[in-house]
RNA sequence: GCAGGGAUGGCGAAAUGGCAAACGCAGCUGGUUUAGAACCAGUACUCUGAGAGUUCGAAUCUCUCUCCCUGUACCA
């Protein structure tokens, strides 16, 4: 009998499917275990080999917990609204829903056929109605809700508003807007219904604020901070500028602290908890309250406020910078250098973000002509604007300490502002000094003499008696922007009542994402849903009507009819993903987010798998949502996922060719003519390519003694050389081309090799306009190209498609294969010729069941070595799967295999405990030697098989003889000798005596069961 | 700059204080066989990035240096 994979795998995947084989119930007896994929965006492009890595471990983790007796999760979904569909929609009038089912439907065959043991019966898809509902109903508990930082937890807002109407907000400690106003019980019961929506929105864990956004002109849309990398667009790589919008905005920043500490209870990789940490970024020091000095009494004192984590180092203020943004320095520049306060207030506006930050070694600043008083000293201070202080971290304003702060020592010295030196014994001429262990301060005063830790102790309880500052925590997170300008995202549950927003009662939703038109901001520039004719809200009957009976003054006057615009934005593509998790535990429940009785069954994730590329992103809101909703009472934990895995990236191995396009460089090498259609295109090599060197600043490569070899094989394939001595506008032009570095597509390559296949190049799509080609070739007449290992991407043409493997090998070769490349978590280079050393496992691993008449197996007895075999190899998988090292357990399965074949075991009573062992791995073919055993059900509830340590009991030991640690000859022995024994036998022993020579060894080392070491 | 991870045969790797390179790919030799392949048996190479220390014994622990990767960055 063949081991016939293509077969095996189709039949086993529709039994499973047939059967609902992994089907996971709410209500059971057995222990839960919940093992969940960050699920996928379903692109266009499909699946390639690294996508499927982190699903071939948790699916084999899964697997393993059901052969142990769990009661598994192990659902799969689709985050599905995102911007390629709507990008796809704007270019080609397909509605997003049409791709996005069309990608779902590519990448469940891709799935399927891997053999995947997800509980398919629980898929959601984040753009599906029925699951957004939920999405909506989080936003309006949201809404509904305030943070406490008495009780340091979410509460519900009528809570709040029962103590606004009796005692007023002097007493709230809550986290809300800074510009929030104070008022009493009367003062709130007497405002407006208006007046108190607006009080109401500076408290509540999402709000609607005009806040400076990323705005992203290219996508149309404003982005988060973590969707922007390096000052541009994450996705497409646009620039993004600051721009004031009104928003829906999450108050996560309430939870800085509580996000900060939960990950100490986490198993979380260290790097993402990091990441987490410094995004955070939580900063203990004081805030301190500067006054701007009034010179004729006739202007305004202004307060500045600084935040500074170097209280301690006060007196050493010698000036102080704010933001050129910053809202006082119009208010306080001196008439005499207002002009060039604006010039250079211009001059940054203009300067991208990403300038800014890419050019941190220019200084730059102006003068305001303002002072501040020092809270101490009461010396005036200058009070400058700088580009180098942010106007988006902290106030926007730092009080200046050049001789503790590096880029304030800068800016003093590129300014010529004094430097005081406020540190005992420290030389602050060459550079600043940050050293807070060894700093010991002077000149300050009461400060002087004393230690970092002390001096900030007592400079904050100085400046709490004047008033002037108080100690401070202050955190570089920000709140999320949670409105986008685009169509394809979930609608907000809002409509809006005289310009206030209101929330749609939860027995109505979903909101369903309207029809459009076009996919574009519309013309008066509002997001898409502005081009939706049918999209207000009718109070009335609670239902979507046409945007024609909107109340005409937009308010709640009498007589009329009760129709309001709806909210035009819909929510970042987080918002589905921050609950997902949860949902899957009762994914049909459409009268709850959950059943109770789903969540206390459940609980939360034993083990999350995912790219570590969400570690600020996702990973951050999702947290919050789940602190929130533990809050609020729904969830029974305040983390949803106990332990994460980042799986490594698998890189592709791209191809490169180094292509040389002929033409004409003028005399002063400043001008260069291609002439690649007129004349050969050649390809040279990576190491004729490295020869060459361009002539500095200016077009064209020289010709000299290394690139002589380059220019003679150029020349060599020109037939007219004169032509290459042009005149063109009167000047003069000579040979000299251009080299250009071009991946090809790895298919283009002969076998795995690194070998153009030349025929198969001129016949494809690449470079076919320039049909007269020429190579460098080697001594074998080959065109090598240069390799290199980068990220897979369709872009770069080194994908590797699992449906090719998968129809090559079989799915269990390509699971196995995922996993043999190496560990987990590490990055790991795709080489697709290593693939028939797993293949052929499959194939030996086989043939111990079935030879060419059928199957093998006996009742034989088991022997002892067949035993010790398959008790060793159990110890190893077993602890290797709670490791989460499944490339190891590869390997052992190889080893014991190899050596099942070599004892020519047949017997049933080893052959059936290694099917199991396997199965987690190789599902398919496990099901299938499974069933020939002689069993009508699947094996995935099998129970795994029990070590036994009493196989592995050996009667004696071959125990390396080391002399002074390095080994030199082994001696077999019996495993429980005792340590003298041991030692007489090996001193007995002729080599011994003849590694001594005759020298009396020093000491004897004897490790029982392990090692003897002679030293001397 | 800062943080984290890493460096072991030609390649992917294993060994986390005790026989370095298990297992697989590629290579070589032989067998069997072929349209192509597949299969079986056997086999070489290399000595843990560099240096120092701790230890009876170090790839493994400590320190210094070099290089690579990943993340992050004017965060006051």
């Amino acid at each position: 009998m063949q081991y016939n994979f293509n077969e095996i795998e189709k039949k086993w995947q529709d039994y499973w499917a047939k059967n609902q084989t992994f089907r996971a119930e709410n209500n059971s007896e057995k222990e839960k275990f919940y093992v969940l994929d960050m699920f996928p965006y379903p692109s266009g492009a499909g699946l390639h080999v690294g996508h499927p890595l982190g699903y071939i471990a948790s699916d084999i983790y899964a697997r393993y917990k059901r052969h142990k007796g769990f009661n598994v999760l192990h659902p799969q979904g689709y985050d599905s609204f995102g911007l390629p569909a709507e990008q796809y929609a704007i270019q080609t009038g397909q509605h997003p829903a049409i791709t996005t089912a069309e990608n779902i439907k590519t990448y469940r065959r891709q799935l399927d056929q891997i053999g995947f043991s997800f509980d398919w019966s629980r898929e959601v898809r984040t753009s599906d109605p029925k699951y957004y509902k939920w999405t909506q109903w989080v936003f309006i508990q949201l809404f509904n809700s305030w943070y406490n930082k008495d009780s340091d937890k979410a509460e519900d807002i009528e809570t709040l508003v029962a103590t606004f109407s009796s005692d007023g907000n002097a007493n709230v400690n809550a986290v809300c807007d800074e510009d929030t106003p104070e008022f009493s019980a009367v003062e709130w019961n007497g405002f407006s219904s208006k007046e108190q929506q607006e009080i109401l929105l500076k408290y509540r864990l999402t709000y609607l604020a005009d806040t400076e956004v990323n705005w992203c002109p290219a996508l149309g849309t404003v982005l988060a901070n973590d969707e922007i990398v390096n000052g541009v667009s994450e996705r497409g790589g646009h620039p993004v500028i600051r721009k004031k919008m009104t928003q829906w905005s999450m108050r996560i920043s309430a939870y800085a602290q509580r996000l900060l500490d939960g990950l100490n209870t986490i198993d979380w990789p260290q790097p993402l908890k990091d990441s987490q940490t410094n995004w955070i970024g939580r900063s203990q020091g004081a805030s301190v309250t500067f006054y701007t000095v009034t010179s004729s009494g006739v202007e305004n004192k202004h307060a500045i406020e600084v935040f500074t984590t170097r209280p301690d180092t006060i007196f050493g203020v010698s000036f102080m910078t704010l933001a050129p943004e910053h809202e006082l320095v119009a208010k306080i520049t001196t008439p005499e250098q207002k002009a060039e306060v604006d010039a250079y207030i211009e001059a940054t506006a203009k300067r991208s973000e990403r300038d800014r930050m890419a050019d941190v070694k220019t200084i730059s600043g102006a003068f305001t002509g303002a002072y501040a008083e020092h809270p101490f000293s009461k010396k005036p201070i200058p009070i400058w604007i700088g580009d180098y202080v942010l106007a988006g971290y902290g106030t926007g304003a730092v009080m200046s300490v050049p001789c503790g702060d590096q880029r304030d020592w800068d800016f003093a010295k590129h300014f010529d502002i004094p430097i005081p030196n406020i540190f005992e014994g420290v030389d602050i001429s060459e550079e600043a000094f940050a050293d807070k262990e060894k700093t010991v301060i002077a000149n300050s005063d009461f400060l002087d003499g004393l230690p970092y830790k002390k001096a900030v102790k007592t400079a904050i309880y100085e400046l709490e008696k004047l008033g002037q500052g108080k100690g401070k925590i202050n955190y570089r997170l920000r709140d999320a922007v949670f409105s986008r300008q685009r169509y394809w995202g979930e609608p907000f549950p809002v409509y809006y009542v005289d310009g206030m927003p209101q929330m749609i009662a939860a027995e109505h939703l979903p909101i369903v994402l309207p029809e459009v038109e076009k996919y574009l901001p519309t013309e008066t520039g509002e997001p898409p849903l502005g081009n939706a004719t049918v999209w207000a809200w009718d109070t009335k009957t609670n239902q979507i009507v046409s945007n024609e009976f909107i109340s005409p003054s937009g308010g709640d006057q009498e007589g009329e009819n009760g129709v309001y615009p709806l909210e035009l934005n819909t929510m970042p593509g987080w918002a589905g993903s921050s609950q997902y998790f949860n949902r899957y535990m009762d994914p049909h429940n459409d009268e709850a987010i959950f059943s109770k009785e789903a969540i206390d069954y459940w609980q939360d994730v034993d083990l999350y798998i995912g790219g570590s590329e969400h570690a600020t992103g996702h990973l951050l809101y999702a947290r919050f949502w789940q602190k929130f909703m533990f809050d609020r009472g729904y969830v029974p934990k305040d983390e949803f996922a106990k332990k994460l895995i980042n799986q490594g990236m698998i890189t592709g191995t791209s191809a490169f060719v180094y292509w040389v396009v002929p033409g004409g460089l003028s005399e002063d090498a400043e001008t260069f003519i291609g002439k690649g259609h007129l004349m050969p295109s050649m390809f040279i090599t990576k190491e004729a390519y490295e020869l060459v060197e361009y002539i500095p600043g200016k077009l064209g490569v020289l010709e000299n003694d290394k690139s002589k070899g380059v220019f003679k094989f150029v020349k060599s394939h020109i037939k007219n050389l004169d032509d290459f001595y042009f005149e063109e506008g009167g000047e003069k032009f000579s040979l000299n081309f251009k080299l250009l570095p071009r991946r090809l597509p790895t298919n283009l390559l002969k076998g795995v090799s690194d070998n153009l296949d030349i025929e198969k190049f001129e016949k494809s799509d690449f470079f076919k306009d320039y049909p007269d080609k020429k190579y460098l070739l080697n001594n074998k007449s080959e065109y090598l190209t240069h390799r290199e290992i980068e990220k897979m991407s369709k872009s770069k043409y080194n994908v590797v498609n699992p449906d090719d493997i998968v129809k090559e090998y079989g799915a269990d070769s390509l699971r196995l294969y995922e996993m043999f490349l190496g560990p987990l978590e590490q990055s790991k280079p795709w080489n697709t010729a290593g693939i028939t050393g797993v293949h052929s496992f499959l194939k030996k691993l086989w043939k111990l069941y079935f030879n060419e008449n059928g199957s093998k197996i006996t009742d034989a007895e088991a022997s002892a070595e067949n035993l010790k075999t398959l008790h060793k190899t159990i110890k190893k998988v077993e602890e290797d799967i709670e490791n989460f090292s499944f490339n190891t357990s590869v390997s052992t399965f190889m080893i014991c295999v190899n050596e099942l074949t070599a004892q020519k075991c047949t017997c049933k009573a080893i052959l059936e405990p290694l099917a199991i062992l396997v199965s987690p791995y190789a599902p398919h073919i496990a099901e299938e030697l499974w069933e020939k055993l002689g069993h009508s059900e699947s094996i995935s509830t099998a129970p795994f098989p029990t070590f036994e340590p009493k196989y592995l009991v050996e009667s004696s030991k071959e125990y390396p003889i080391s002399f002074n640690g390095k080994m030199r000859f082994k001696m077999e022995l019996p495993a429980d000798m005792s340590k003298e024994d041991i030692e007489a036998a090996v001193m007995a022993h002729e080599k011994t005596q003849q590694q001594l020579a005759g020298r009396t060894p020093k000491k004897v080392i004897v490790v029982p069961g392990k090692i003897v070491n002679i030293v001397g």
